[in-house]
DNA sequence: TCTGAAAATTGGACTGACCAATTTACCAAA
DNA sequence: TTTGGTAAATTGGTCAGTCCAATTTTCAGA
């Protein structure tokens, strides 16, 4: 017999879950002005410090917002934030968009190598395709259409090498990477910068994996996504005002 | 003409970015307890309601938890985003074995590669220490104490490359193994029969890494684990019938 | 009616206190 | 020496009261 796992929410956290609550079911709607902190303690007959507690929570979800001396706000814009901590981590610390580009790069460049060694018949037919299909997308000039259809091909590779965990791996970097590049398009812009040469690398590491050249793939790859950490990191000087 | 918003922090928003700031950049790295709260306050000289308040939305972020009267302590972030799939998987296909191996080879060449870079005056502390506990740990012919001692050294160099995402996955490989070799203590039997030498591997490990040598730390780490695959890959020729 | 300063309201922050859960220290019993 | 349990110290959870600063409201005077 388990013991039984009884709701036992802090003070704090029911009354986080009550507001939140309240403003979904539309108690409190979108730019309407909440309570006063002093009544609303009140009525949920909790501390101002536990309120307070639960509001900066609720702040920090993005679904109200405070006026010093002005009261609290529903926000306007409820967007359900079924947001992923390491996501939204990444979003918030630049530095940390280094470290996963860099994390990238350890993966694919063994990727390429085990590719190189291991493709099949099957692996290589799809390689090709990946990358024939990135040619015909590129001249549309659609930046999202691109960025997936790059990440296919590199995807195509990383699965040729027949390691299950570090596909899953890449795979998980990949859809974080795409919706950032999803959400700052300019970012794009500046990639194709070095478009041409990004795009003969591709060229490249498709036929060094085609011709079995392991230290070559690994090699071309490595340089590939140097010019892209380059990029990314060129991009954030531009974008971010002073770090 | 906009109002130049000049960074007008609140006390708590700006101990919730220090506190992140400093869990993201390994000043609290996860697992470790924060100091109490009334000391913290005492650091940043801010009340401990604002700090409380800090702390709250950290939690909701999942970035740190708390037990009443135990302490706050930091999450292990990778759980919830990273490889709750992949975790799954390998517990259920021991063939995965071999190609976790692979991949823990992979991270761990580059970690050692950038940990001779980057590492600093306290990261090499930590991983001298973590040798001498090793080396003291080895005549009590402990497999499962020595074996997780093997996994604080190989952790602490993963520490000193300075890429949050790479140390959280090699600890999640590393949590795998464990359990691994704790089912399975032949295996560890095994293993010392290459003791010597993979102690000799230990400390150039280490040497190398203090040493700033990067590209022999990495060929070194390399060596290593050929070693450790062999072993594995030999003790499932022995324990699985014909797997 | 309009303006502007005073007053009331409201969020931001600090302090000190108390409770409850956990951890640590310590001592007696086996 | 080891074990087991209890007392003490530590630490998070909560509350009440106070003061400050920004905003909103009120209202007298032009």
């Amino acid at each position: 017999m388990a013991t039984k796992p009884i709701k036992n929410l802090s003070v704090t956290d029911a009354v986080t879950e009550k507001l939140e609550s309240m403003i979904v079911e539309g108690a409190f709607k979108p730019g309407d002005a909440l309570p006063p902190e002093r009544q609303l303690a009140l009525d949920f007959s909790v501390s101002r410090a536990s309120l307070r507690q639960a509001l900066s929570v609720l702040e920090s979800r993005g679904l109200i917002f405070s006026k010093q001396g002005g009261g609290n706000y529903v926000c306007d814009v409820v967007k359900k934030s079924f947001s992923d901590p390491l996501l939204d981590l990444i979003r918030r610390h630049h530095e940390l968009k280094f470290q996963v580009i860099e994390l990238r790069q350890t993966l694919e460049c063994s990727a390429a190598f085990y590719a190189a060694e291991r493709a099949t018949a099957e692996d290589l037919a799809i390689i090709r395709q990946r990358l024939n299909e990135l040619k015909a997308i590129v001249p549309r000039k659609n930046p999202v259409e691109e960025a997936r259809a790059d990440l296919e091909l590199h995807l195509a590779i990383a699965d040729a090498a027949h390691n299950l965990p570090l596909s899953l791996m890449l795979r998980n970097i990949y859809s974080l990477l795409l919706s950032e590049i999803e959400e700052n398009l300019s970012l794009v812009h500046k990639v194709n910068i070095n478009s041409a040469k990004l795009h003969g690398q591709h060229h490249d590491m498709v036929e060094l994996v085609i011709a079995g050249d392991s230290e070559g793939a690994r090699r071309v790859v490595n340089e590939h996504l140097e010019l892209i950490r380059d990029t990314f990191l060129e991009n954030e000087l531009v974008t971010k005002p002073a770090g």
